[in-house]
DNA sequence: AAAAAAG
């Protein structure tokens, strides 16, 4: 049990501190110009049309949810969900009410600041633009009295500012969430990886969690998680979501969207999501009681993945009022139901059970003003597409625009608006912190090469084992078990419990040994995992950056050793190129088969997800055309600019972003998959 | 010739 004083004497002071007020053309600025990234040339509000997006409505709130679903068509009169409210800066406008603002030089000093002059002596703008940061020296009681009297009497609105207050500890539940610590954490590597952010009015990053106000509750949090200093992306990300920015990504670790989310949240309170899902509650419909309107959404690819989200979000929600909630496939949705109908302000969810839970009625997405598409790509290329439209734009979720959106990956700017884009070089993946080894193996020699590498390993460490296909995974989890290695499997055939309980066999080191499939490769965040192994190396860069990324986690040093042969032709031009990246040793052999492939193979077509709508192919080919400045493009070299995920080589700036030297030839990756997809 | 996710 620790007791963390958290000195808000940094409130803003502090603020001031970090804001590049002066700079008016840095990155605080919005000057025409700054370069402006081809992604971002065809947002709207670089179009400076004058439109006031939702103003139009803004004097139609009715103070109740009940109207506003009624007419769907309508939903801009719903009125302004939370985050449009506090949006302030100065000058009235908020950033996102007032469109043609952004080009308003004012505009130019950083949001961030908690100003609250402005939506005062505006009438009009009374309630939504007075911030009401209960940190913010001076905003605090105008901006909660103006906020009152906008809304009328209804008891439960004055209930929100409680939310920022800590409820009181449990010590047997703060053991159960912070007990499993992270030890070893090499930070120092951290403050190599470079992050370039694209956008208007970026706000400056911080240095240190102390740098921005969080929240007694957050900042608690934090220190109960030993966080120390923030990662590269929670520097940038979570002062681009405190000022309610959208954000599109590269990578992000869990804490860079939860942290500055929750801290928003117990700012804010539920608003009317409370209201609704109290009514709810007494609305016995159709489908039983409660629906839960949660005020945040966090969408995931896999389970397992979710699962893990969710058990953050219990950490840093800890002696709040919010209450995460977490619901995927494969468990029993009775169980999942009843968890739901206790509460929910922030769901974690795999997009199949998600819709699932909305049809049956027991979630509505009315009030979700956050919405988290972890892993967005990969969610996409999974063929989620329409679930997450269905989720995102097909039912009662406020549009973009009127919610705030993070995405991470680079993919599906449909969802966003005016957003930051967040290039971050990656810690842990082709980065120097990972060894990266490729071997010639053939088929019927991998098992025996693999027994080799489990021998060469310590007994404690673990070690990832990766296979391509399901029964491969099977098969071979036999083989090692028939051996007498402790291991286990994870894989989509097997039952979620089986998954579960593999993965925290594996996690405890119980079975030092897991084989996995793809399904592992995402986002699992497993310490001290010293040893990737690609008994099948994927057919995908993309899929095995995400694979070796899971060792050499937080600065850790970590080894991937892939099997290669003949039947990993596609991937050998990429492979090739990670590793230059990377700088590590290239086998000539492999430099030989990468020029013989790439002079073999002539016309390439583009894989489905290129022509989706989604934008994607937008990017991707004008990503590579130009350098923002300030990471120099590495020019001769062309790289592939596939893939979101794949940031920039570990200590070689941005080079394969923007590779300065053209589209045309940095956009070598094969399009087509072993399966022609 | 595959994996993932709803059941």
């Amino acid at each position: 049990m620790s007791h963390v004083a958290v000195d808000n004497v940094h409130g803003l002071e502090q603020q001031l501190a970090v804001l590049d007020l002066a700079a008016a053309d840095g990155p605080g600025g919005g000057s025409g110009r700054r370069y402006i990234p081809p992604h971002l040339r065809n947002n709207e509000v670089f179009q400076n049309d004058g439109v006031g997006g939702w103003d139009a409505g803004r004097n139609t709130f009715v103070n109740g949810y009940h109207d506003n679903r009624l007419n769907g068509a309508q939903s801009f009169n719903r009125g302004p969900p939370r985050m449009e409210r506090g949006r302030g800066g100065i000058g009235g406008g908020g950033y996102r009410g007032n469109r043609g603002g952004a080009f308003n030089p004012i505009n130019a000093i950083n949001p961030m600041q908690p100003m609250a002059f402005g939506g005062y002596e505006n009438k009009d703008a009374g309630g939504w633009n007075a911030p009401k940061e209960p940190y913010g020296s001076f905003a605090n009681n105008r901006g909660k009295s103006a906020f009152f009297n906008d809304r009328g009497g209804n008891a439960n609105r004055g209930r929100f500012d409680h939310w920022a207050k800590q409820t009181p500890p449990n010590e047997r539940l703060e053991h159960e969430l912070f007990s499993g610590s992270n030890t070893g954490i090499n930070f120092e590597k951290y403050d190599d990886i470079p992050v370039e952010a694209t956008g208007q009015n970026v706000p400056h990053h911080i240095d240190s969690f102390q740098d921005i106000e969080m929240g007694d509750i957050v900042m608690s949090n934090i220190n109960l998680t030993r966080y120390t200093r923030p990662t590269p992306v929670q520097k940038y990300a979570i002062p681009i979501i405190k000022t309610k920015r959208d954000l599109m990504a590269c990578s992000g670790k869990t804490a860079a969207f939860l942290l500055p989310i929750l801290s928003q949240i117990f700012v804010e309170g539920p608003g009317e999501a409370l209201a609704a899902a109290k009514a709810s509650g007494q609305d016995n419909g159709k489908y039983g009681r409660r629906k839960q309107f949660p005020i945040s959404l966090v969408l995931a690819p896999t389970r397992e993945l979710a699962l893990q989200i969710y058990d953050e979000a219990r950490k840093f929600s800890y002696r709040s009022r919010v209450r995460p909630c977490v619901v995927y496939g494969g468990a029993d949705i009775g169980q999942q139901i009843r968890e739901l109908e206790r509460g929910c302000h922030l769901l974690v969810a795999t997009p199949g059970r998600l819709v699932d839970m909305m049809e049956r009625g027991k979630i509505g997405l009315d009030f979700c003003t956050y919405l988290v598409l972890d892993e967005a790509d990969r969610m996409l290329d999974m063929g989620f597409e329409p679930q997450i439209r269905r989720i995102v734009e097909q039912d009662s979720m406020p549009p973009k625009g009127l919610r705030q959106t993070m995405m991470f990956s680079i993919l599906a700017r449909d969802f966003l608006e005016d957003y930051i884009f967040l290039a971050v070089g990656r810690v842990g993946s082709t980065s120097e912190n990972i060894t990266q080894k490729v071997v010639w193996v053939e088929e019927s020699d991998k098992r025996s090469f693999l027994l080799d590498l489990l021998n060469a390993t310590g007994k404690d460490s673990l070690t990832l084992v990766f296979v391509e296909t399901k029964k491969g995974a099977d098969a071979l989890e036999d083989f090692l078990y028939r051996e007498g290695y402790a291991c286990t499997s994870i894989h989509g055939d097997r039952s979620q419990r089986d998954r579960e309980e593999a993965l925290s066999q594996f996690r405890s080191g119980r079975c030092p040994i897991l084989v996995a499939t793809a399904v592992a490769a995402r986002g699992l965040d497993i310490s001290n995992v010293k040893h990737v192994i690609n008994f099948d190396l994927p057919s995908d860069i993309e899929e095995y950056v995400h694979r070796i990324g899971r060792t050499g986690r937080v600065g850790n040093l970590g080894l991937a050793t892939s099997f290669f042969n003949d039947k990993n032709g596609n991937i050998t031009k990429d492979l090739l190129d990670i590793l230059v990246e990377a700088k590590q040793e290239v086998p000539s052999w492999l430099e030989s088969l990468a020029y013989e492939h790439q002079h073999k193979s002539t016309t390439r077509g583009r894989s489905k997800r290129f022509s989706g709508g989604f934008g994607a192919r937008d990017y991707r080919q004008t990503s590579a055309t130009n350098n923002p400045g300030g990471f120099g493009g590495r020019g001769g070299r062309n790289q592939s600019v596939h893939g979101g995920n794949r940031g920039f080589g570990g200590g070689g700036g941005f080079g394969n972003f923007y590779s300065g030297d053209g589209y045309g030839g940095n956009y070598s990756h094969s399009q087509v998959d072993w399966w022609g997809n």
